[in-house]
DNA sequence: TTTAAAAAGATAGTATTACTATCTCATGGA
DNA sequence: TCCATGAGATAGTAATACTATCTTTTTAAA
């Protein structure tokens, strides 16, 4: 028996559910694929439905607009993100151990860790940190954050809002703690790749030394405010 | 004699100088209102036109296209903020207090410091907040880079990064540091303003509680790694 | 004061984008 | 058998993102 991660959607994100067809699901697998390499503004539904060889309506027939789509992809990969981040903290008791592995969860390329068949999680992660602020950076924000299209961001920073407490239940900004190193992993990243001066990563492309600043960012100011 | 600022921009970021002329100036001052009120991919040529009662023509010899033009309002921006945070701190000695400064400079909204007529640097402001990453979010970074489109940015993340070495000359990620100081500052704003449940400022909407997060994150980071 | 260049207005046209609509066909379960 | 569902095929539209050209106005130098 194969084992394949189900992760409930909003439906209000799409018209016609992705996971339930091999069209569905192959809209999803490419558009992931083309965002990459064209960037979200350079994506169309019509290279899209060219690509996967079918057409324009029928992706219409799944998704309002690319916009739509982009909020779903968004939040399942948040979604998955916080099923990854309880899978690997489950069996750790020290709340500065939990908020080490999750800055490297964050912070470091994925590797495939379960079978998520059409999802290419390494090339997800690397749109996410490119085009992910623009699913929540519109003029119609507020009325996508009451239909909950945010809730999986929302509850990844609670989640690592809960550990910042466990470690120090005296810190006064566990939320906005937790959304900075959630950003700032993917800020940084973005930035040693595309704008290395801005970071102190330089040439060497190296995500751990992320890790570090960010370790070191986020502990210096537990510890202090004890 | 009225004393203006004039900000001397990267000459490929335009076709026309914008400053130079009369119609130049309404461009850059009625897109910094139109991108305010539509959001930038709402915001088109042909709007800003019918505004200023020019033609959609007449703004295309200006800008090659509405990309390039946001390039230079964050770049002027960015050259702005750095001419203010050199004022602000030119009879200050201590380290401390001059990252203290640049923290508020950052994390609160303008008042209008020195007249520059045609900008109105309160909504530019609030305009590079939600838009101002959109700048680099592309796929043409690099191509873009090169041009130096981004010096100015640079810029000012090199002059924190300095500070920052001047408080603490053994602290390892002072571009890093800078850089997430410049970017929280604006994405904690407008979390607290459109996805309040991301921070801790919940609905106080008070910008000095960002400028004390921010100021703890920095200081308890360059404290703890003397 | 003349003159010519630069700026701006007016108008038109095109390819692409972001959709909506409708009709047909294949499949598969009741 | 039939009828709902999914999907292919095709067409059409309004708006966007430009490019081109021609005329008129403004300005600044000779």
């Amino acid at each position: 028996m194969e084992l394949q991660l189900q992760i409930k959607m909003n439906e209000k994100l799409f018209l016609r559910d992705p996971e339930q067809t091999e069209l569905g699901k192959k809209i999803i697998q490419f558009s992931i694929l083309l965002i990459h390499e064209n960037g979200f503004e350079a994506f169309t539904f019509k290279k899209l439905a060219e690509e996967i060889e079918s057409t324009e309506a029928g992706v219409y027939r799944y998704f309002e607009n690319k916009h739509k789509l982009l909020l779903y992809i968004t939040a399942w990969y948040w979604s998955w993100l916080e099923y990854r981040v309880n899978m690997h903290i489950l069996n750790l008791k020290d709340p500065d151990r939990k908020l080490k592995k999750v800055i490297r969860l964050l912070a470091t390329t994925v590797e495939d860790d379960i079978s998520t068949s059409y999802v290419n999680e390494s090339i997800l992660h690397q749109i996410i940190i490119a085009e992910g602020s623009k699913a929540y950076l519109t003029k119609h924000v507020t009325a996508d954050n009451k239909d909950h299209f945010f809730q999986p961001y929302k509850n990844l920073c609670a989640k690592i809002g809960d550990i910042i407490l466990e470690s120090n239940p005296k810190y006064k900004y566990p939320k906005s703690l937790s959304s900075t190193i959630i950003e700032m992993a993917h800020i940084q990243n973005y930035f040693m790749y595309n704008l290395p001066s801005l970071t102190d990563f330089g040439k060497v492309n190296d995500e751990s030394k992320i890790v570090t600043f960010l370790e070191e960012l986020v502990f210096s100011s537990l510890k202090k405010n004890k």
